[in-house]
DNA sequence: CTCATAAACTTCATATATGAAGGATATTCA
DNA sequence: TGAATATCCTTCATATATGAAGTTTATGAG
């Protein structure tokens, strides 16, 4: 019973609307792309070549992976190849534009951190990155 | 620069993401209610007649309160009386079946609580809770 | 090889969120 | 009082997310 810490939940959920909302805010104003454009392109850098099934593992996702994609190809920011042993998939890469607008988005997503860490400290940070790493090894399938 | 942490925002929408992923099948399951709509309903319980600019400024939003109070209406979970004193304005209140749909959820997120405290320990959770307070009282306009 | 099953992707209905623009009512101040 | 302004709400276009159902291609068992 967490009666202690009832709004825990609430909190981390306010927590990351807030910084999503502002890192939407600057990555519309700097790069045209939004935070979740971001996440996607940051998974296709790190993995060029990815199927959508990785990405959609990476970001813990299903379907919202096709249109997020075909977001990123309207933009000219990602493109999808033919998967060189499976027909069924696609591969998926960054175009020049996509690189350029995710290193700017770098620095906003820096600036983000860079406030966390003013207002942690860098005990502080390493603390909640211990505590966020934690909650993502969690199993929180329903029959928790 | 924060080089040595540069996964935390990441890491927080993740954890939120999973989080709220598990409360929203949860609470469907139970109460036929989102994580979004139950965010909504607390506000409400604690501040009956509340306005809807309460409601958005609780949860960060605009335009959004108007659709989510609409559709806890449709579901019969919330009601919109006149405000006693501002015509431009609703009052709030939720339904008895908004309230009990409220206390099955109760349970769906002391569940995830508990989990959370099992995983980081009391003085863990003491310490995200620190955390996240400590974020949310930051300044994030884009002057940031 | 063929069939059953699994996997990768797409589509659809629905819910949530944002910013911008507009309508109705309050408030302020000259 | 009357005009300018602010506030509360709604609507719209767009983006993101979920689960369920469907298509196409792989894979594995016989």
């Amino acid at each position: 019973m967490v009666r202690d810490n009832p709004h825990i939940f609430h909190m981390l959920q306010l927590a990351a609307h807030r910084l999503r909302s502002r890192a939407d805010r600057r990555g519309m104003a700097v790069a045209g792309v939004t935070a979740a454009q971001a996440g996607a392109m940051f998974v296709i850098a790190e993995n060029p070549g990815a199927t959508q099934r990785l990405l959609a593992d990476a970001l813990r996702q299903q379907s919202a992976v096709t249109t997020m994609v075909s977001r990123l190809m309207s933009a000219d920011l990602a493109e999808r190849r033919p998967h060189p042993e499976d027909a069924r998939a696609w591969a998926l890469h960054l175009t020049p534009k996509g690189k350029k607008a995710l290193r700017l988005i770098k620095v906003e997503i820096d600036l983000i951190n860079d406030a966390l860490t003013s207002a942690l400290g860098p005990r502080g940070m390493e603390q909640l990155a211990k505590s966020l790493n934690e909650i993502l090894s969690l199993d929180l399938a329903d029959q928790l």
